[in-house]
RNA sequence: GGCCCGGUGGUCAAGAGGCCUAAGACACCGCCCUUUCACGGCGGUAACACGGGUUCGAAUCCCGUCCGGGUCACCA
């Protein structure tokens, strides 16, 4: 045994495996040429976030489009920041935004494929097969500085104006013997093991984003740490091994991880590995005082996704707006294919912005209003019933107490209509926006236009109230509007009134008005006639007289 | 600070040297339609960060400045 295989052997007792092992164990995929191998690789330090959410989705959209595989990894090499049911927080997020997941994990506890275990944490063995290989090949080295010293250093560094960092001169360990490494063993000091990098800042780098395009960087020539102290690899070393193992042939990331590009560039190079394509995809912003700045999780509401569920946002719809942002011609598409699932647009990653969008909370419930307004009402009452049942338990139970109610209520202006009203876009506004119709929820609104006076309004309701039928349609129920019209001085037709208007107090349409605000409280409502025929006669003529009273007194 | 990446209306963006007098969408405003509102239709306000080059010609190519973002861990 040579010097490298004896440190080795010190550093890994515990490794009989060889890196043949593992290519071995983990073939090349049996999938077509053009086949993209894909993934999003979380780490379970909270809930579901936008960003990940969004890298979700581009991944599984890129797997679609070209017949691949989209799978999870869970990144669990930071004990520290772990949280409990951070896994299930995650997976069970996509899941429920209709996020197929091909491989790895599945659930909180599941996963499937057979290039697992798809968690870091069960994969040490690996790891460290493939460092002790590396310190065979004298690349690699054990590592006993502390972190105080590495502080130390650093500081030194930045008071000298130099770059920071564990390289050149400054890689304390970079050439230490056996012997040497064997003593502080002996002595029980912690230590890490550090990449020798084989490289040298003077040379530059290039290689091809699939979003950003070509990218020029100094090589990488910091000895980075491969395994921590507990024997955990760091995200770079991970990132290496598994993709390699894994064969994924795309990495798309967020573009946080472009400075690391020369790192892992190397790793491959230096493992063997065929690297794999890059594509850096830019993050979701926020606009706060005026300034533009990453969405971020401890400050926008809106960066975890709940934040959509309990807003009422279907998650497909939230969907169908990232879309937006990640395709400037996706919003073409849909017009051209209204009835189309999102899935099915052919996504093309260099399309892709280069620079990171503000997200835009407007546009959301644009595209929301426009997806809700093409459902029928025995949909909108499954999703809108869904919703509250988890987020509104009192709504819940009176949208469900008479469920064709309901429904008849919810195809006002939309089963039948060529043009079906756009208006909710979300379901957190639908309590407010339907209540009227319930008589939990009603309160009754008084207040009359400004041209009406409370006599009129009166006089007005108390004629109608006489003719009244349930049974009219449109057309009809207009027609008596305006045959009441004229004997209180009213146009019945709004064009004559117009044209007149000093010869007259109003117009039928501000006499439907005084109805409106009779029954629904409400200056603004779908049709008022369709609105009457849910309500039904009685609950009509209660709150008319109600009405009338109340101009009365 | 070093290293990367970027900068077209309020927002998302089209744009690959002449088709640019700069598309479209959201938002905003006006008009029309209309029983109200919404929808829809028509129209409007509003942008190539700045300064130098290159070129017959620049939003587009080059350089500089400024501004924004990212990153410089035994975090991912």
């Amino acid at each position: 045994m040579n010097e490298l295989e004896k440190l080795a052997e010190l550093l890994l007792p515990e490794i009989n495996k060889t890196p043949q092992y593992y290519e071995e164990l983990y073939p090349a995929r049996n999938l077509s040429e053009n086949a993209r191998v894909v993934r999003i690789a979380p780490s379970p330090t909270g809930y579901l976030h936008l960003g990940t959410l969004f890298a979700a989705l581009i991944n599984r959209i890129t797997a679609t489009v070209s017949g691949g595989v989209f799978f999870t990894r869970i990144e669990d090499t930071d004990k520290k920041r772990e949280v409990e049911g951070g896994i299930e927080n995650i997976i069970g997020g996509l899941k429920q935004f209709g996020i197929q997941i091909d491989e790895g994990y599945i659930s909180g506890t599941e996963e499937k494929g057979n290039y697992g275990p798809y968690k870091q944490s069960l994969r040490a063995e690996i790891y460290k097969t493939y460092v002790k290989e590396l310190i065979k090949q004298g690349l690699a080295y054990p590592c006993f500085c502390t972190p105080e010293e590495l502080d130390a250093v650093r500081s030194q560094q930045e008071q000298n104006k130099e770059r920071t960092g564990y390289h050149g001169k400054y890689a304390k360990h970079r050439n230490i013997t056996f012997a040497e490494a064997e003593a502080l063993i002996k002595d029980g000091k912690e230590f890490v093991i550090r990449l020798r990098s084989p490289g040298c800042e003077e040379n530059r780098i290039t290689f091809e984003d699939g979003i950003k395009g070509k990218i020029e960087m100094p090589e990488n020539d910091e000895d980075f740490v491969l395994l921590k102290s507990d024997g955990i690899p760091t995200y770079h070393f991970a990132h290496a091994i598994d993709d390699h193992l894994m064969r994924t042939t795309h990495v798309i990331r967020g573009d946080e991880w472009i400075s690391s590009v020369p790192k892992h560039l190397q790793l491959f190079k230096i493992l063997g590995f065929k690297p794999p394509k890059f594509a850096h995809v830019a993050p979701i912003m926020k606009l706060e005082n005026g300034a533009k700045r990453k969405i971020s999780k401890r400050k926008d509401p809106e960066a975890a996704v709940h934040f959509f569920a309990e807003q009422g946002f279907e998650g497909e719809i939230v969907l169908e707006y990232l879309m937006t942002i990640a395709a400037s011609d996706f919003e073409d598409w849909r017009r051209a294919n209204p009835d189309a699932s999102y899935k099915d647009f052919k996504f093309n990653l260099k399309k892709m912005s280069v620079s990171g969008a503000l997200f835009d909370e407007n546009k959301l419930l644009d595209v929301s209003k426009n997806r809700i307004s093409r459902l029928k009402s025995g949909e909108v009452y499954e999703k809108l019933t869904a919703w509250a049942k988890q987020f509104d338990a009192q709504f819940y139970n009176i949208l469900t107490a008479n469920p064709e109610y309901t429904v008849k209520m919810l195809g006002i202006d939309r089963d039948n209509s060529a043009k079906p009203r756009k208006d909710l876009a979300k379901w957190a506004e639908a309590k407010d926006y339907f209540a009227y119709f319930y008589n939990e929820l009603f309160t009754p609104c008084y207040t009359l236009p400004e041209n009406i006076n409370k006599a009129d309004a009166a006089n007005f309701l108390q004629e109608y109230i006489k003719v009244y039928d349930p049974q009219d349609d449109r057309m009809a129920w207009f027609e008596k509007i305006k045959s009441i019209a004229p004997g209180l001085n009213f146009a019945a037709d709004t064009k004559e009134y117009k044209a007149n208007p000093q010869d007259y107090k109003g117009h039928a349409g501000d006499l439907s008005t005084v109805l409106r605000i009779a029954v629904t409280g409400r200056r603004n409502t779908p049709d008022l006639c369709s609105i009457m025929q849910v309500l039904g006669k009685e609950e009509c003529e209660n709150r008319i007289n109600a009405a009338i009273s109340e101009y009365r007194r």
